[in-house]
DNA sequence: TATATACCCGACTAAAATAGTCAAGTATTA
DNA sequence: TAATACTTGACTATTTTAGTCGGGTATATA
């Protein structure tokens, strides 16, 4: 039960961005310096969230990306989907026929996880990215 | 965000053998299979369970493993600790200064997947073996 | 008591996934 | 025109996963 690199860097840097002028762009260069993420990785990165309509870019000098929406509209479960972390604890098909042992029907645990990824999602449904500074602003 | 087949296969031959009386000992080979999961892998996961007294073994002709407890008694939870599947989505030590990317503070967003972990386990706290064989039995 | 059954245990390995890097661009602004 | 910053596909080392293998030991029953 790990989650990958590129969705938790993912939700860092647009928290990232989150902290500053929504308007003007913010360049990967300072992302990467401040998060301490690899900026070849982040800029993989920002390739799928801008594909996927969460940010877009503004290139040349004094480019970089900004938010397309409000911090606060944007739902993690958004940012996961734009990286390909899908929340998916088992890999049978949902309507294949064949069970994930590759016996014919569904096993005998097969609703359990159904439920499972549900929960889970629905964690990411009820979270969007100024939920995410604010617990931070409390602490400091 | 995937499980690993030790976890599943796990609560797999589990709540299999729930489904015996819980008294006479269940061969692996029997579990092996009735549910597809190679025997060998069995006996790879069945030593952790026992270890983490989760099942007792009976050795010899006619042996196998018995649970120690009741089903409803047996928390998903347990299992999963047994089998090391950790609900730990990010790498970074709880009580070390040093953060997830190296830096000497916890990011931006450690508290959010510390939220996440709390609630991921609160779904396994609050299953148990016997759960899994009711919401079986209702549809067949 | 012989034999089959079934647990015991450490070591090993192929394959897949992950976490990046690299090279060679293009667009924009100062 | 120089510098900045996004664009894109391909490539790769490392780690993790999902098992297998070999050689045991204990017990029941014929
Ligand atoms: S058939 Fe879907 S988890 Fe086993
Ligand atoms: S410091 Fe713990 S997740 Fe980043």
């Amino acid at each position: 039960m790990k989650l990958n690199t590129k969705s938790r860097y993912a939700v860092m840097a647009l928290a990232d961005m989150s902290k500053f002028p929504l308007d003007s762009p913010v360049s990967l260069r300072d992302i990467s310096l401040r998060q301490s993420i690899s900026l070849l990785y982040l800029e993989q990165i920002f390739l799928k969230l801008k594909k996927n309509e969460i940010v877009k870019s503004v290139r040349g000098s004094n480019g970089g990306y900004v938010l397309r929406k409000d911090p606060k509209n944007i739902k993690l479960s958004e940012i996961f989907q734009a990286v390909d972390q899908k929340v998916k604890t088992v890999g049978c098909k949902k309507d294949s026929k064949k069970g994930c042992n590759g016996k014919s029907a569904k096993c005998i645990t097969h609703e359990l996880w159904d439920e499972l990824d549900l929960y889970i999602n629905n964690f990411f449904e009820n979270k969007n990215l100024s939920d995410l500074l604010m617990t931070k602003e409390r602490r400091n």
